[in-house]
DNA sequence: TATCTATTTAGATGCCCATCGAAGGAGATG
DNA sequence: CATCTCCTTCGATGGGCATCTAAATAGATA
């Protein structure tokens, strides 16, 4: 109903959005290759290769396998594919629409309780926090598993009290935990 | 061959990577939409409004229609539907990676010639010894100044003889030598 | 002509993020 | 154990870009 899906796709696409991450993309097609042989490859540092790659698997684009110290990633084809079959199709625009002329009553409260993307204030009335809540929940993909240090960096990057909201998350079932480990509800 | 192709791609990602233009493309889907009318559905002013249809503009996906001052613009849902299946194709990515590590011939004599870093044997033909070179030089950061000892134990890690390969990357001008001190040309 | 309105262009600002160096694991080897 | 190698995490920096205000353009109205 509520529509932040659409963050989701800006995701995607800025994912996508970047010569480095496509290089790295069209190199793990071809065959598996470790973080060194892409950076000389590539020309860019270790942790730089490291960062896009932590990135791609964000989007479940890429898998590892270990082989004593060397990590090597392979790009899933499958994935590939379905990203492209469902990243800009009709049905993706029109729920866009639904976003921006959906609940004029909700999307009141995000512009009162927003500076941007940083939440001003939790609120103190149920109904309003639970509009935020959906907001922030809406930045978990569904069916990816979260740790908590990453959670915590999601949520802080709209306000700094973070534990406050994780567990007000967890109290709304709209997120899950379970052994440390968090994921979006339902 | 080598591609600006891959500017092209980031670029429509890049485009497509903003939720405001996502959501004025799903306005823009529905009926043809002014500039003034996305602007309030959007909380945008009227120039940022114009930023990002130039923007689109640039993809080719809308297009536009002057009615009196008013401009009026529309998707071309076929330019979306082309760009969606376009994108991210194999086609593409192999285009990307023939960017990166150059022609599939070249790739291939180093897939012949190396088992892993290690140099099996020095290439006798000139064009094929020349890509070991390259690839060898490659290791060398641009800029950065490098005593004999460290070029000998740079390409020492590929192959055992690197008196020689240091010679020919002199030869091929590929790294370039004044008073012991070498660097990587150009 | 002057004026009003819708849009575009120009210039400035602030945030996001690609990249890097340094430090911190973690497996292998001896 | 110590050490090496490979990778990841952390913190900082610089460049690009979304957004704004102010000014310029252009059509409509009178």
């Amino acid at each position: 109903m509520t529509g932040p899906e659409i963050e989701l796709m800006v995701n995607a696409f800025k994912a996508l959005a970047d010569a480095s991450r496509l290089r790295m993309l069209g190199l793990m097609a071809e065959r598996e290759r470790s973080v060194e042989e892409l950076s000389s490859l590539l020309d860019l540092k270790g942790p730089t290769v490291s960062h896009h790659l932590a990135r791609l698997k964000g989007l479940g684009l890429i898998s590892m396998r270990a082989e004593g110290n060397t990590h090597l990633y392979r790009l899933d084809g499958d994935a590939l594919h379905a990203l492209n079959r469902d990243l800009l199709t009709p049905d993706k625009l029109a729920a866009v629409t639904a976003d921006v002329s959906g609940e004029a009553w909700e999307r009141k409260v995000l512009r009162d309780f927003f500076d941007g993307e940083r939440l001003k204030e939790i609120p103190a009335s149920r109904k309003k926090r639970e509009v935020v809540l959906r907001w922030l929940a809406s930045h978990f993909q569904p069916g990816l598993r979260y740790p908590e240090k990453e959670v915590n960096v999601i949520i802080g990057r709209h306000h700094p009290d973070f534990a406050t909201l994780r567990r007000e998350l967890i109290g709304a079932e709209l997120l899950r935990r379970e052994a440390g480990v968090y994921w979006r509800a339902e």
